[in-house]
DNA sequence: GATGAATGAGCTTTCATTCAT
DNA sequence: AATGAATGAAAGCTCATTCAT
């Protein structure tokens, strides 16, 4: 007998489909009523929001980036974590277009709505941790000496612009090496 | 007698000063109406859409950031002509960040909403233009050899995400200066 | 050819039946659609909320009960005024019960939905002019010195209560003469 | 060991904590379950209905003001009688706003939801007690020949209306005295 | 006695767009 | 060129109630 996923996963998995496909906005509760079998009251027993699917899936698809990621550790030298992170970022995203282009969404419409809060916190402690790493690399000289949003701009802007306009023509192994040179080569502490 | 805009321009401005404030997407026709005086079906009868109105807007914030770079020559040296035109998205997007706003929101949902076509052409068209301009340089040797959706996200891919996440504890102008320091050293031809 | 009603007017009228036979809680937006033949996006043109219909219609039911009490003038002697108003209210009251109750209802209502600001206002503004009335009454040495709180209870709280449990068995013309006989009788000024 | 209620009557309590903060209609099943810690299906069993639990409460409640009256005797002389209970009614809905505002907004809906119907029988039968013992009175000469429902109206609607507009401005007892006072006086029978 | 997942009809409100005048 | 009434599908969400375990 499979084993059948239960009703809050079907919701769950049902939702991510909706959002990769067609993006969160202009997916309906309906439209994941209709794909998961779940009745409306049902989404609403488990989730109280719209938001707050949004919320569980962008932490699951956050979660499936870091894996990408997980040989990061914070002693690591600056070089090795920076090149493994936007690289991994690169692969991640050519390889999950989908996905990057919904926390892309999801990125923006946490600004403003309301309902999203739990979402735009998780990105705000993502991007806090980042820059208390980048502290630590700055404090032990490996890195130049930048404000944190001129250095996330250099470092990771353009992978996020690359997969923003992901184009099939470009090799992945190709990009991730290219963008991950590029980005060490911009911070990288300057010798005398 | 007082120079009275006509009925297209004011509904243009209102639609302009209603995108900035709250979005393409949070604005209503009914907000549009209300707040240039002009009924429903004048609204309609110069544009035939939601759409449309978008289009004419995104034309015209374009060509003010276009004016911001109009120095910028198809003969001039790849280096003048690339920190140029990073310090000029840098300093006009700081200076206005609601226009940089819209026209962000404007070039994601032009890939999925019919009605803003004429949108997505627009800035397409602008893409090639630069990746026109950018194989020039490279031809004369001037930058690297790079696939364009690479080298473009080298060049502006930091400029961009540094105005997403606009911080205004960073001064414009160093702020261009090391974006257009980062960019010409990114894509420039690198010796033997 | 018939003088055909306006769309307003066939909403309001409409919406006035329901609220007359159902209530306000238990008529829906759809109700009043099927009833009145305008479509919902109609209903909304005219009136920007279920309160905002309400609201019109409170204004009406009550302008039709001033006309009952039209001959009240603030200049007449207290006790004409007062048996007018209380007989004026329970014979109106007796010929349209559902108005009544509608009225009753929507002063409860009124008092906590934010959507029924309006009639809540509506309501204060005629106990304020009431309550001026009985000031002057009582400068003239007509009425006695009660709290106005007390002496609208002890004025109307009768006729409120006899219309709230409206029997059939009493001879309205006979309710108003002992409702305004006592009202009259607990409020005039006391002897020496 | 703790005397823990059981669950009926947390149930219970949890119950008219909300009837009495919002009233009955913005109540929620899913208010009670989260208030009293007991699930939907064990609100379910104890009561048949949103109704049922009303009911049971409204019972309690005119318990409660039932002790306050308790003095009165069927035996005792009307005016006694009469005065403890109007003052009795003033006193106590002075004493607990939010229980009297619930007892009203029960008798309104009792009588359209039928759900309500116990509701609506337990306020029939208390009515017509106090039918029977106006009745006695008048037997005995010591009250007006009055039809009933303007009996009940002369002494009890200005307490009703009184209370409905509580004033915290008017001193309980002062109000109460005035109440009585006028209740008798309206329905004291007359001299000769 | 107790649980909580499941239901589904129903609610108010929004909004781009059409069209007769 | 201009008006604004009219449309109706669609949205997110609520809630009393049922029922298998």
């Amino acid at each position: 007998m499979p084993n059948e996923p239960d009703r809050r996963t079907q919701i769950l998995d049902t939702a991510l489909a909706c959002f990769l496909d067609r993006g969160y906005a202009a997916t309906s509760i309906a439209d994941i009523r209709a794909g998961s079998g779940a009745s409306t009251g049902s989404i609403y027993h488990f989730f109280s929001n719209k938001g707050a699917l949004a919320s569980a899936l962008v932490q699951r698809a956050i979660a499936g980036w870091g894996a990408a990621t997980a040989a990061i550790q914070p002693d690591m030298p600056a070089e090795a974590a920076i090149r493994a992170s936007v690289s991994g970022l690169v692969i991640w995203g050519l390889e999950r277009p989908a996905e990057r282009r919904f926390l892309d969404e999801m990125r923006s419409l946490a600004r403003l709505d309301p309902t999203l809060a739990d979402v735009a916190q998780f990105f705000a402690r993502g991007a806090d941790a980042a820059s208390a790493l980048y502290a630590q690399y700055r404090q032990r000289g490996e890195v130049r000496d930048l404000p944190w949003p001129i250095a996330h701009a250099l470092m990771l802007g353009p992978a996020y612009d690359f997969l923003r306009h992901a184009d099939p023509g470009v090799a992945p192994a190709q990009a991730a090496i290219l963008l991950a040179d590029a980005a060490w080569d911009a911070v990288r502490a300057r010798g005398t």
